[in-house]
DNA sequence: TATTGTTATACTCTATAACTATA
DNA sequence: TATAGTTATAGAGTATAACAATA
């Protein structure tokens, strides 16, 4: 059974290079190709003075009204003492609003403003088209193959 | 057309906490799932006193007898000046050999030994075991889905 | 006691510039 | 003049430890 064509024998393959046995990881084969996404993204986004972990920032406060920093974390993977400089910078962009939560005063409502959200949306459409500089390669069918492949690999988490 | 049943909003939704703009984003969710192998590599390579990017390293080397470094640099994607200490360590744990090219003498071809090609096929093992831990919630047709979308994604790295 | 936000700090990765020896 | 390997250094990004305020 021989297969379509596909590729010959393996990746780079620049000047005879061959990288065979990595290529069949599919750990390096994910970073090689976010590799390729994540300047294109970082680019956009700096038109508009965000970086990659900025803008997922504002992103996740505008889809959660009054999540709270640890939240915020929780859901970026990322570490709560990390984030105080990119929440800090946000608020004085006023993109976004910290507002003291009565019931528990060791935390704050994170909530996008107007202004934040367009700003939100406008980046999203803009990283969105520099992925189809990409992704423009595939057609719809690979593509969502793709995206549910991936979900199904989100899935576990927490493990 | 009612989609099967597959994820009802989103992604994240650990505690109502919503991504669903980033969730779109496909650098968003290779990172994500990147971010979800790379430490279940890291930890086993660690084992044999190999970090992720000294594997590669071998790897290629491995497959490549007599490469130089900047073509390693290159299939790597990375500056050569950072491939230096990564070298060094390799040859001096004697898992590769540098020998002076007699036709161009800036030029060391690099040589995996017997003990690095055995180390670097002790470690891929491991590694493949180690990514199932994520892949094994994918059958065989996924499995060689995603390798073969990715590899469509890879193809222009050039542009 | 535990948790939230915060600060300070360290550590890893990656990028850049400049040097040397060769071509 | 350009390239390969090297050095040193700077800058991100990420991780850890400790603190004050609050629960």
């Amino acid at each position: 059974m021989p297969k379509p064509d596909e590729s010959p024998d393996s990746g780079t393959e620049k000047k005879g290079i061959t990288d065979s046995v990595l290529f069949s990881l599919i750990g390096y084969r994910l970073k090689r190709v976010y590799m390729q996404i994540q300047p294109l993204a970082q680019r956009v986004l700096a038109e508009n003075d965000l970086r990659v972990v900025s803008f997922s920032c504002l992103s996740i406060i505008t889809d959660n009204p009054g999540i709270v920093q640890s939240e915020l974390a929780d859901a970026l993977q990322m570490e709560r003492s990390n984030l105080v400089v990119i929440i800090d910078e946000l608020e004085e962009r006023g993109l976004i609003t910290r507002k003291k939560i009565p019931t528990d005063r060791r935390r704050y409502a994170l909530t996008a403003t107007l202004r934040g959200r367009h700003l939100r949306d406008r980046a999203a459409a803009k990283v969105r088209t520099a992925e189809d500089e990409v992704l423009g390669w595939l057609d719809e069918d690979d593509r969502d193959r793709l995206l549910t492949i991936l979900g199904r690999l989100e899935r576990r988490t927490a493990r």
